[in-house]
DNA sequence: TACGATGGATAGGCATAGCCTATGGAGCTC
DNA sequence: GAGCTCCATAGGCTATGCCTATCCATCGTA
């Protein structure tokens, strides 16, 4: 049973006639009668009477009209959601964001993208960098924005900002006032650093290695906004990046002059996956904003 | 968009891979990755990502999977109907029938019918031969039951049974002892037949002709019992065929002994219609009874 | 790091199947 | 009965779906 020739046969069930069913059909008079008896020999039984001059259908076939348009219904149907789909700027997009990223870089974006592309829907999910990629991975997200560089030849990634990292000190620090420091200059103080686990911790952490400098942990958070509240209790110092510089606190915040003292925000996404117009077109509002 | 294609494009979504999908398939996989490359460029997008070791649904094949199988769900459901009615007696038999036949012929014969095969439903149509010969021609009736023989080619006649002709008398005719009588014996008596069109009023006419009487008609009706009423209240003779006979009425049947003077009964198919396991039955059962 | 195993893509050959034209035969019309 | 219509049959062609062999990338393992 071929869709052709259930296409054959409706159009002789509608036609009432084998040679203007094989016009309508666009093939030869014998290819349609042909066809049209295969599907009566696999199916065991007439579907018309050939009657001399007229064709008319069966009982049989009177029940196998409705059922043989219901399967080329079916098929028009799920034909038409996919191209309806595939070049639709909707669906849903799911996307990951390490926390120490995602209350300062994503609202503004995701709003904005909404308001563009309204018929999209977006998830979001914060979680710590491995977590992301295992799920880039696994499918579970389809993006991930985190920070670069990241491990793993799995993934393509495309950074989208870099910015730099700044001191955060008590207003009545010695160094307060300064337009920018070095590492160096922290040498003795106590720092107060994000959990393990967070990538802008090893991030802060490598460049004190590289400034010689072994910082003497006394507080650990999972979020900036607490970091900075001890800090501006006095407590010690810490390093930020500068979208989490909170204006309101009672921290200052100093330029941290260190080469290479920065961090690089990206994109990434599994490298083969295929992704809709609604995915691409999220990649391409984040890269433009 | 060809069937096998969304045969194997279910085959790689539940096995979610290609090799596994050729083989549970019975393809080469280069046949069915072939196929379903040849999908995705109709459709226009991909529907799985090849990620190196393994495949997935793309969000666009995820949509697509259900309808796929909707598509064959429905293909399965017609074949299944087909196989499942063409070999079961059921479904509605319509058969036409004389009037002159109807109330003697058919009631005992529907009933065992039923009784055999309670699945197929029959609906009765009475109507006199022309009408009948006409709606086989429509096939607004799938047989009819009429006294042949009939004028056309284009249907298929079976005899059923043969019966003799009768002369219908008042109880005190003075032939009304007789064993049987010849028509010649009724020249001179007022006759009540059937109204035109009905054909046993041209069976009985012919019969009267080739016995070289030409019956003086007082009385017409579309039913016997009307003439045998009349006849029995004294007006007039009548010809009625066996099946006719009224044991309760004021009659006396006497056996009409002329060559020819009889009825047959038969049974007429449209030529070339093909017929149900259901009508086959009905038919053979009519032979049979 | 190198190797074999796994899994999908590619290449090329083959056979089937659907299509074509030409023709036959039955039924209807004039 | 001649011509027309319409479906079936016959025979040849080509496309397409299938095959085997092979390639290439990835993954697990020594």
């Amino acid at each position: 049973m071929e869709l052709h020739q259930l296409r054959y046969f409706c159009a002789v069930a509608e036609t009432g006639s084998f040679s203007r069913a094989a016009e309508h059909s666009h093939v030869s008079q014998p290819s349609l009668s042909q066809q049209i008896m295969k599907l009566e020999d696999e199916l065991g039984a007439r579907l018309f009477d050939r009657l001399g001059r007229s064709v008319r259908l069966t009982d049989l076939g009177k029940t196998f009209l409705p059922r043989a348009r219901a399967v080329l219904r079916e098929l028009e149907a799920a034909r038409g959601d996919v191209v309806e789909r595939k070049d639709s700027i909707s669906g849903l997009i799911t996307v990951g964001v390490i926390p120490t990223v995602a209350p300062y870089f994503l609202p503004s974006r995701l709003t904005s993208f909404s308001r563009k592309f309204p018929q999209a829907e977006i998830t979001v999910v914060e979680e710590i960098t491995p977590v992301l990629l295992e799920r880039l991975r696994a499918s579970t997200i389809d993006v991930a924005i985190l920070a670069l560089p990241i491990r793993g030849h799995e993934f393509e990634t495309t950074p989208l900002l870099t910015e730099r990292l700044f001191a955060a000190l008590p207003k009545n620090h010695k160094l307060a006032k300064r337009r920018s420091l070095s590492l160096k200059d922290l040498r003795s103080e106590p720092f107060l650093l994000l959990r393990d686990g967070h990538c802008f911790r090893d991030t802060a952490v490598a460049a004190c290695d590289r400034a010689r400098l072994h910082p003497q942990v006394i507080f650990e958070s999972g979020q900036f906004s607490s970091l900075l509240s001890m800090v501006g209790a006095g407590m010690g110092v810490s390093i930020v990046p500068e979208m989490a510089i909170e204006k309101k606190s009672h921290c200052r915040y100093v330029h941290i002059s260190d080469e290479q003292a920065t961090r690089t925000i990206g994109m990434a996404v599994l490298r083969g996956r295929s992704l809709t117009r609604a995915h691409h077109a999220f990649l391409a509002h984040l890269r433009a904003t």
